[in-house]
DNA sequence: CTTCTCACA
DNA sequence: TGTGAGCA
């Protein structure tokens, strides 16, 4: 029996494919210790060596094509900074599934609220300060299309994963999302008048706008500022073709 | 079983 | 940066 093993035992050996182990060859960072007669590429104990050196590089994201240069050139400092710059782009990844689990937990537990508590109903709430980052402007007579979410996109990442706010006001209406930091645009804390329901066409919204102000005059509240919309399109995704939204509306205090 | 090459994500 | 198919 040879000393030396085979390609797909050496692929068993280490847990890679045997593709990827020719691959690295192709690239320059691994060799055979020799060809058989046969074709056969063999392989001995400081070519697993290699590959452990290489595959340990690869976990760190470094390119196939630089490991070669870092096996050829590279002081210890060299492998430091290599190191450190693997860390740094691990430690966004955890921010980057931090973020993720905390999204995918808010939506399970906003959704169960939602259905623990059903909607169509006025509500009264006592809501906090509110602060709005605002984000597009637009009239009632020219609704949001595509084009311009695009040419106003911003700097905004995912979209849809958090509460869009819709502030009505006279004639127009403007798109902001709830901001961490104290703005310019700020929504009183105080008793308001809630509704929570189900949008299938763009209608249903002014619709349920018209509705909010018939409650109003039946019941002579005093509304107080802009009527508030909030589109939840992320829990969207348990309805297949509706839209959550609340609507929101400060009552005065008599 | 291995080799290589090609197309594909 | 690999994978899978097909071939010899």
């Amino acid at each position: 029996m040879n000393e030396y093993i085979t390609i797909s035992e050496l692929s068993k050996l280490m847990s890679v494919s045997v593709h990827q182990i020719r691959y690295f060859e192709e690239m320059g960072v691994l060799y055979p210790a020799y060809t058989d007669t046969n074709q056969y590429r063999m392989y001995g104990i400081p070519e697993i060596y290699q590959l452990s050196h290489v595959l340990l590089l690869r976990k760190l994201n470094i390119p196939v094509g630089q490991i070669k240069e870092s096996v050829m050139s590279y002081s210890t400092e060299d492998y430091r900074g290599l190191l450190k710059s693997s860390l740094i782009d691990i430690e966004s990844e955890i921010d980057r599934l931090i973020h993720l689990k905390q999204f995918i937990q808010r939506t399970l537990f906003e959704h169960n609220e939602t259905q623990h508590d059903p909607f169509g109903d006025y509500e009264f709430k006592y809501l906090n300060t509110r602060f709005m980052n605002q984000w597009i402007k637009f009239g009632l007579e020219e609704p949001i299309n595509a084009r311009n979410l695009y040419d106003n996109r911003g700097h905004l990442t995912n979209l849809f994963e958090s509460d869009l706010h819709y502030l009505y006001r006279e004639e127009n209406v403007t798109l902001c999302f709830e901001a961490n930091e104290l703005t310019s645009v700020c929504l009183e804390e105080g008793k308001y008048l809630t509704k929570r329901f189900l949008v299938t066409e763009e209608d249903d919204i002014l619709r349920e706008i018209d509705k909010l102000r018939e409650v109003q005059k039946e019941c002579q509240y005093t509304f107080i500022g802009e009527t508030i919309l909030i589109e939840r399109s992320y829990l969207s995704m348990f309805s297949n073709h509706d839209l959550l939204y609340e609507i929101q509306v400060k009552v005065g205090v008599e």
